[in-house]
DNA sequence: TGAGCGGCTGAAACCGGTTACAAAGAAAGG
DNA sequence: CCTTTCTTTGTAACCGGTTTCAGCCGCTCA
């Protein structure tokens, strides 16, 4: 590996001037610049990034929070992918790496029960690694770790869970006002019993889903009667049980609004078991736009969020901050209705 | 932050002691090393990876390429979210970080519709990082890209592609058994007449589907006339079209094997518009398990791939190879056959 | 003509570890 | 008791960059 002294000497210039070319090229003069440069090139020069992390204490990563609970094995993010996606393009185009964290010491914490890994290994690993800030991702487990995280100093930004500290923010979709294209939606269409599957009402997506609904009922003149509010857990059995309940309901609904796409495809199957035909007698509408949902029978109507964008928006946040920026407000990006089968 | 030589201070001893205590203990007296411990402890010390990385030249961390192609902004890889738990763990087992290479130099290539990102990008900054290996990911193009990487010395291991280098190894699952394990049990079902949608024949993994169904073809003694082998791309529409061909030759098949989940569904859907029940007309096995197998209708017999271990082994090889060790054989992890309602 | 200023440049310190080497002390062997 | 060997320790060089500071040079302006 060639390195910036060896540059130097070919070039009869001092190491000061060959790491001025590359980090403040204004500040040298055009020729020696330019010999500098041709010379780097030429040797194919790579600067050692260690070094330069550990004289300026800045790595260029950020470092990704996901460590799957392991109380809930079957548990995976819905749209994981897409996320990476846009966080791996927003950070690549300032230059900057994502460093999936691994806290190998958690294992003491994984024995005693602890949920999600021990934040305190994490903020342990930020340090030693010069990480610029964090993006936390929801890992299904309760949002308590990510308070210690939150309250670190550390520049995080949450995906779908909301934190608040000197340097946390978060990313979420517009749930109010997705859920609320929801109900509108189906009112146009001519429902008026309209029930909902909510998720945990402790997730904050869940709660502003709800409260979404909630509006966009009021907006349209209709009650929500205590039995059309049935909390689940965001996955399939939850919204399949849920409908159940829904059904045996003395004046079940014709139609219903999940909370996530999951349940919605659970709603599906208890719609089936109890002889219901979707749309006709119930229509449904999900949360998400899962790949799955334009495949299951009848495709499901649903409000799509911006997955990718969602990851940008992470990913800028946590740049603005590690920038010296101050803390952005929390970002709610819109959701999109996709009308499919399920509700018309 | 604490360093090295506040603790030597501290405890009356030289840095390079402090140094022995976290790197070869054992070569200090136990008196100083549990001075040295305690203090640490107690100062929170926490070594820079930075400047240990610059010392030793070794980072501790494993890239991962995974570059999404520009050209399929759709394409999704079936079991990312799975691999990468796999990948995570085994690897954070060992101490190491797993880092999303992002390469912003690409744009250029892209803009000349180079496939995949730059590998000599990718090559560059596991230089400059210090990456002990690189851990590839199929990203649904082509796999030319990849064999730079494997040509460039570097420990690689790749998922799904087969590549061969000096220091270069690949994961996948047993393909040609699963494909056989297929067949059999649809001969078992009582199938003669069995057709083959097959991936994209320069792609390893669907190439070794190809051959293992002829294996076990010739092993039941069945003829597989050329019009029952009819080549996919594994996305669904590929399958739908697969499957309208077989259906409309001469003499339908009365089961097929096709080398992907998607492609699966594509052909019940094919089925279905043909008027077909399936299983009773015709007989469906997939290959992959992917969420969606077990919610189609029917739901689908497939071979459930083991996604995590795919990327425990991947882990493991690309250490095997960083800590000096033989270049390790490619894995083939086994396939297991869920046999659902599409073939019996 | 001389003071003042701005642009370039280089010497050297520094970031925080690791490690080669030498030396001191202790233990072992003759 | 002296030599040899082993264990433990410290000194100092080194990894490859960045950055402070001072000095030099050429200009401008009074």
């Amino acid at each position: 590996m060639t390195t910036i002294r060896e540059i130097a000497q070919l070039c009869g210039v001092s190491v000061a001037t060959v790491s001025r070319v590359f980090n403040q090229p204004l500040t040298v003069s055009k020729e020696k610049r330019e010999v500098v440069e041709r010379v780097a090139r030429e040797l194919d020069y790579r600067p050692n990034e260690s070094a330069r992390a550990l004289a300026t204490k800045r790595s260029g990563l950020i470092g990704l929070v996901w460590d799957t609970d392991h109380r809930r094995p079957g548990w995976r993010h819905p749209y994981l992918q897409e996320l990476l996606i846009g966080l791996k393009s927003a950070l690549s185009a300032h230059g900057y790496h994502l460093l999936m964290l691994a806290t190998s010491g958690s294992a003491a914490l994984r024995a005693v029960g602890a949920s999600l890994a021990d934040p305190v290994a994490y903020v342990n690993m930020t340090r030693r690694h010069h990480l610029g800030g964090l993006v936390l991702i929801d890992s299904g487990s309760d949002a308590s770790a990510f308070t210690a995280f939150a309250q670190s100093g550390l520049p995080c930004v949450a995906v779908d869970v909301d934190v608040d500290g000197p340097r946390a923010t978060y990313v979420t979709s517009d749930n109010v006002g997705g859920a609320a294209m929801a109900v509108r939606h189906l009112v146009e269409e001519g429902h008026r019993r309209i029930a909902t599957i909510t998720g945990p009402h402790a997730n904050r997506p869940a709660a502003d889903r709800l409260a979404g609904f909630r509006a966009a009922m009021i907006e349209a003149g209709l009650a929500v009667p205590p039995e059309y509010v049935v909390e689940g857990d965001f996955y399939r059995p939850s919204g399949q049980a849920a409908m159940r309940t829904l059904i045996a309901s003395p004046q079940p609904p014709t139609a219903v609004f999940c909370a996530s796409d999951e349940m919605a495809v659970g709603a599906l199957l208890a719609a089936r078991h109890a002889g219901l035909r979707v749309p006709d007698d119930l229509a449904v509408v999900g949360f998400d736009d899962i790949e799955l949902a334009a495949l299951v029978d009848p495709p499901l109507t649903t409000l799509a969020q911006d997955k990718a964008g969602i990851g940008v928006a992470a990913a800028r946040a946590v740049l603005t901050m590690v920038h010296g920026g101050e803390k952005p407000a929390p970002a709610f990006l819109p959701t999109k209705l996709v009308v499919r089968a399920s509700s018309r």
